[in-house]
Order: C-alpha cells, then structure tokens, then sequence
DNA sequence: GATGATAATATTGTATACAAAGTACAAAGT
DNA sequence: ACTTTGTACTTTGTATACAATATTATCATC
C-alpha cells in the first residue's frame, strides 16, 4: 500500500501527437516555413515512423490552421496574410476585452493572488531578458485571467486563436522596446481586475491588444523590407 | 472555344468526409446519442468502407468537439452539459454582439439588400412550419451579418461554436411559440444595422442570444424532468 | 458463492501494401 | 522551335495486416 511511487503511469502518448508537436513547433519556430510542402513519406523517413501518425498529425495541423490542404497533393505550411493576422487579433480584441470584464466579477480570491503573483512573475521574467522565459510569463498571466472566467469553451476558443499567432508572437516579445509597455499594461489590467472595475479591465485589455497588433504589424513590415 | 459545357468536375470527395459528414450528422440529429460509442470496425463495415477513412473522420469530429477520445478506448459521442451549453453561448454572446456592432460599420449595400431579403425570407419559412426550412433561413440571416464583418476567422470561429448548439438549437426552433420573437428580434437587429446604428445593433444580437439561451435551457429541463 | 488469476476476445495503434491521381519530362509530330 | 501525347515517377487515398493493450469471460481456489 506504498503511494509513494508517483505512480508515472510513465505517460502514453500517441505517436500521432508526439509527430504534431514536433511538426507544430517546426512550424511555430520557422524551421519548416511557410508554402513549405509536408510529404508524407519523407517525415515519415525523418521522424522514424510509418505514414499513418504522419497523416493523423498533419490533419490535425490542418484544423488548427497551421496547414493547408490541397486534395491529391498533399499539405503545405499555411501562409498567414496580414489580413489573416487582422482578423484573429480583432476576434481576439473582442474576446480578451470580454474575459477582462468577466474576470472582473468572477474571479476568485485565490486567483486574485496568482494574477499578482504572474504578473510580478512577468515583470522578473522580463529582466532575464530570455525571450522564452518572457513569452511562458506572459501567457501564464492572461491565462489566469481567461480562466478566471470559469468558462472552458472561451479557453479553449482563445487557445486556438492564440495558435494562430505564435509565430509573430514570438518575434514581437523578442523586440526589448516593448518590454516596459508590456509592464505597464500588465500592471494596469491587474489592477483594474483587483479593484473589479469592470470599465477599466475592458479598456486595459482592448489597449493591450490594440498595442500588440501595432507592433507584430510594424514587425511584418520591417521583415518584408 | 465553348464554354457552355458546365465543367462539372464531379466535385471528388476523400472517403474521410463523406464520413465525417455522415457521422456528424448522425450526431446532430440524435441518431447516435451522447455517451455511446463509435467503434472504428463497426463503422467500417455498416458505412462500407476501411477503418482509415473512418479513423480519420472520427479524428474530425473530436478536433469539432462532437466526440471525446479516450486512449486506446476510442471515441464516445460527447456529452455537453448545461454548463457547456452555457460557455458556448456566453462566447457567441460576445462574439455575436461584436459582429452586429462591426456589420453596421462595414456593411455594403449589396449585402444590406441581402439581410433584408433574407429577413423576409425567415418571415416565409416560419410560415411554412417545416423546422428544417425555418432553421436554413435563420442561418442564412446571421451569416450574412457575420459574413458582413469582412473577418474569414470570425466566421471560422462563429462556425465552430455553431457546431456545438445544433443539437439543441433544431430542439428549440421546433417549438412555434418562439417564432413571432424570432421574427421580431430579426426585424430589430434588420434595422439597426440597416441605419448603422451601432448600439442598437450590438443590443439586439445580444437580447437574440439571451432569449435564445432561455429558450434552450428551458427546453433542456423540460427534456429531462 | 465470492474472489482472483488467467485465457480469450475485442479494439485501438501502427505499419505496410496497393490503387488512383497528379506531375514532370521526353519523344514525336507539326 | 513549339506543342502534344505518352510514359515513368511521385504522392496521396484507401485497404489490410500485425502489434499492443484493454475488456470480458472462464475456471480454479478459498
């Protein structure tokens, strides 16, 4: 009757989802770019495994809009237009102002600490100045918030959204200048949130967004120059 | 040089859709119902086709939220609980409202044309009493105000939020009682987009959405007493 | 009769084989 | 030189075979 084992249960994962997550972060880190073709029998080669998690993987790729398909010729690395990049980040704006408001009169005193906790956590994270501890702080932080809403379709709505931006994500936290700003929203919506002020967490998190689509949008501009 | 060939093409459809489209059908209209289990060799051998196909179609419905996977136990028709119900709405709440706020503001006239033959168009299909017409029509009308916002990944949200409610929404526009407030919060949200008149517009999605919630809660109670 | 071990069965996970369609390239005709 | 057609090759779509694991049934033992 030992317990004491931490009974891993050594975590079964499916080939399939282990193939996605190599596939997907090839594809999130720019390893495997844009109007890349996928071919199934040579990932296959490569990953070590046979076609079928290829497939399984790649569809899943495809409905989390990370590929495209083309019937009879297979997947390529979906390109993400600028328009494309607008459109998620104006579903997002309507979403993460919303989650701010609900937040604010939902969430619960535990959550309340874990926000101040994150968002003390963000701003250390910003002074190591490593892009992926900064980037981990930053969705801990309105993770909490959009969970603080206590509705697990918005999660997973945001989640899929989110998906679609990583790939700019990652370069707009790279770009120090932003830093300071980043705090300064962050601290502003905590608060809002803290003092459940409904008016001020909307309009904190609008403004976060609004920020976020004017940098990732100069960066493109800058890339394609 | 003729062109008047009509180049059918005969549209070719992957085995995998047309079973995705059966299952998911079979899903929506109760056939299967929640809990049971879609077994992969079952399936094969009633649709008449392989596993992979049937694999891959399941693999569809768990990305759409329709089935559940358990590892290495397949896949269980999900359930949505009432508060499952109520998250989805609460994000087309938002999401809903938003859009009816965007339409006025980005609305052509052509598609001004559109909304409202499609608002008469509903006006026909209620008269009609066949549930399957009424719900096309009540489709048509929202898609355009969607359609409208010019944004492709709100519609690809909207569209997925949608799927999880078919099975209730079919439920509730059976009952007649609610089609003369359904014409007439049509009507109201009509108008106001159609005079841009955007808090208006953003006030009548959202009573749309509240009193389609209550209607649906309601007649989840009644199904269960 | 209840319980636990073990065998039989059912089902998913993965690999491979075959079919069909698409693509590229070369040869033949103009 | 250019177009067209045919052929070889690539790649996806589908079917099937095999492996691993979970479930169920059976039987022996207490």
């Amino acid at each position: 009757m030992q317990d004491h084992f931490e009974l891993n249960m050594d975590e079964y994962l499916p080939l399939r989802d282990v193939v996605f997550k190599t596939l997907r972060k090839a594809i999130l880190t720019g390893e495997i770019k844009p109007g890349e073709r996928l071919m199934e029998i040579h990932l296959a080669k490569k990953i070590g495994v046979s076609r079928t998690p290829i497939r399984e993987a790649i569809h899943k790729l495809e409905q989390e809009g990370l590929v495209t398909m083309i019937p009879r010729r297979g997947a390529i690395v979906a390109e993400i237009s600028e328009k494309g990049l607008r459109d998620v980040l104006e579903v997002r704006r309507a979403l993460d102002t919303f989650c701010a408001e609900l937040a604010c009169e939902r969430i619960s005193e535990e959550e309340k600490e874990a926000l101040r906790r994150a968002c003390t956590d963000f701003e250390e994270a910003v002074k190591t100045g490593d892009t992926t501890v900064i980037a981990k702080a930053d969705v801990a932080f309105h993770d909490i918030i959009i969970g603080a809403t206590g509705n697990e379709r918005m999660v997973m709505t945001i989640n899929n959204l989110a998906e679609q931006m990583y790939r700019y994500r990652f370069e707009y936290i790279k770009d120090a200048s932003q830093h300071e700003r980043l705090i300064k929203e962050h601290r502003a919506l905590l608060d809002a949130i803290l003092k459940e002020n409904v008016i001020g967490a909307g309009e904190a998190a609008r403004e976060h967004i609004d920020n976020q689509e004017k940098s990732i949008l100069m960066q493109i501009h800058l890339d394609e120059k």
